[in-house]
DNA sequence: GTCGAGTATCTCGATGGCCGAGATTATCGA
DNA sequence: TCGATAATCTCGGCCATCGAGATACTCGAC
């Protein structure tokens, strides 16, 4: 079926926008059942997340950073923190240098409960791209990288659009 | 610089992971800014949203359809509905055949807003793909729309480990 | 060295979204 | 007509979240 060159793009445009919607609900739902499952809030495996990229990074989190990640006010994110420690997913580390800070790093259980969650994702991503080339997914990863730098600009904008006077 | 094949898909795999997580994030980082921008809560633009999905695919969402989509209890939804319907962002509309459903449509106020909240978005993504051929948001596309499908059959898994009843 | 401004975290009272069991209204098959 | 099922709504209770103020610490200026 013959379709002419624009039409074909506007298609495609519209699919791909669908897609990463759909995947987006659809990573929300995972977060949310995996949640469940083990007695946690969405927020909190949210943090037990953003706390072991921290580690991965070499550079743990602290409290004020994670509660830009997941927008929570200071208050919040001390009883989150607090919940965390209590059930002996995170643990509290003052730095020595800077004795204001707290870093964020996981305890056994926390590490525990982000290994089950993320190696059955990694299986599934493995076998996902293991249908692509180099090459395929060298565009796939400029694609991304684009899009999260636009949105990340998108979302500075609409930060802006709420506070003018920062 | 040298770099072995094995390797590089390595890079290239953690990298799209990672692509893909700032993506998601970014995401929700927008949407809560522009929540508040507009005094409504992040629930409340991600019903907007699906609202406004139902109503483009011809097939307006139902309360219950509505509180899956979002993980929410039935309680919850009606008192999202009350919400969104005081504000005049929707308004329920009664089915005709099924007396029970309740169609959710979008009214004047959020029409507005859905179209204030997608229009600047587009215009990014449009940019962004300006910059790749046909060919290549095809492979984007493929390569999209087998995660979502690898996603989905996780969540399917992981809601399936938490009722192994049903 | 000490004062003040700035930064990071925590405390605490109030609020409001959310859950979940039960009630209500409607459809459908026997 | 009746029972089973489905979709939505009501209501009481809970807990995560907010936000202003308190606390603890750092760093530069004088």
């Amino acid at each position: 079926m013959y379709r002419p060159r624009d039409t074909r793009r506007a298609v495609l445009s519209g699919e791909i926008t669908s897609d990463l919607r759909n995947y987006t609900v659809d990573a929300q739902h995972i977060g949310h059942a995996f949640a469940a499952l083990h007695g946690l809030g969405v927020t909190d495996l949210q943090a037990l997340i953003a706390v072991m990229h921290g580690e991965r990074r070499g550079e743990p989190i602290t409290p004020g950073r994670l509660g830009e990640q997941l927008n929570l006010s200071s208050g919040s994110v001390t009883a989150l923190v607090d919940r965390l420690e209590r059930t002996g997913h995170i643990r509290r580390d003052r730095d020595t240098a800077d004795r204001r800070k707290v870093f964020l790093r996981y305890a056994d259980e926390g590490a525990r409960v982000a290994v089950e969650f993320f190696r059955p994702l990694g299986a599934r991503t493995d076998v996902v791209m293991e249908r692509f080339t180099d090459d395929e997914l060298e565009v796939v990863h400029r694609f991304m990288r684009m899009m999260v730098e636009s949105m990340r600009d998108h979302r500075d904008a609409v930060r802006a659009a709420r506070n003018p006077a920062e």
